[in-house]
DNA sequence: TGATCGCATCGACAGCCATCTATGCATGAG
DNA sequence: CTCATGCATAGATGGCTGTCGATGCGATCA
């Protein structure tokens, strides 16, 4: 739905001072939009069912039954994820296999962390 | 507009192994309704706001022109991260001050850390 | 070549959400 | 008591979003 997106979310966002200083208006809406596609359900369920596979990543079919939603649903969520820099994409063969991009959580992990 | 929501929502979602296991269904809309709170530029500012301010608080009055919004669109979402354990409200003479839930980032911070 | 499988995309639709204006409700000043 | 101030709430509205069924498309197999 929303095309024209920029690669790499976080790195706008990556390293702001969310708790010493204000955010300026980029800045919030970078981190906004990779909190944004964290903020489902599913989506949350998704992201913890491909951390959790064998091997770190997941093809669409072994995603659609456990979650109970049709197969262009999980694929419209796993594009969001893929959008926002969280999760990569690896077609091989007839299957498309997902896997966590490493370091993307971490980094917002440490933005919304106030020790550091 | 959502009057029955949980006190603490990070309660259930707290601790959750979001890299170890899949979520389970309670666990993953605990911790989107959290991050769904975070989820908007609006209130991304509102929060850094709140923690830059002196005091480590802040009255409406201080937040609305900053924002470029009105009045009651910032005591709405003043009121989206109090719901979810966010901000904390504390009503003064007849100032409202909102101030950063002790903790309440870091918790958020740690479920998405991939390291611990 | 034709059939089947795995997945993405499209179009549609219902529900949610961010924002506004208008209004109510305390509190404090005079 | 009366009025002004700071904030919350109510109601309305336009836009966004999660979900579906239908369909298209490449890869594999017979």
């Amino acid at each position: 739905m929303n095309q024209t997106r920029q690669p790499l979310p976080l790195a706008d966002a990556c390293c702001a001072p969310l708790l010493r200083a204000p955010l300026s208006v980029g800045q919030a809406a970078s981190l906004a939009g990779i909190l944004k596609a964290l903020a489902d359900p599913t989506r949350l369920r998704l992201v913890s069912m491909v951390a959790a596979h064998d091997g770190d990543e997941a093809c669409v079919c072994e995603l659609t039954d456990p979650l109970g939603l049709t197969q262009p649903t999980i694929s419209h969520h796993l594009k969001v994820l893929v959008d926002a820099g969280i999760l990569s994409r690896d077609k091989r063969g007839k299957w498309a296999y997902y896997a966590l991009v490493p370091g993307a959580l971490d980094a917002l992990s440490a933005v919304l962390s106030t020790s550091r």
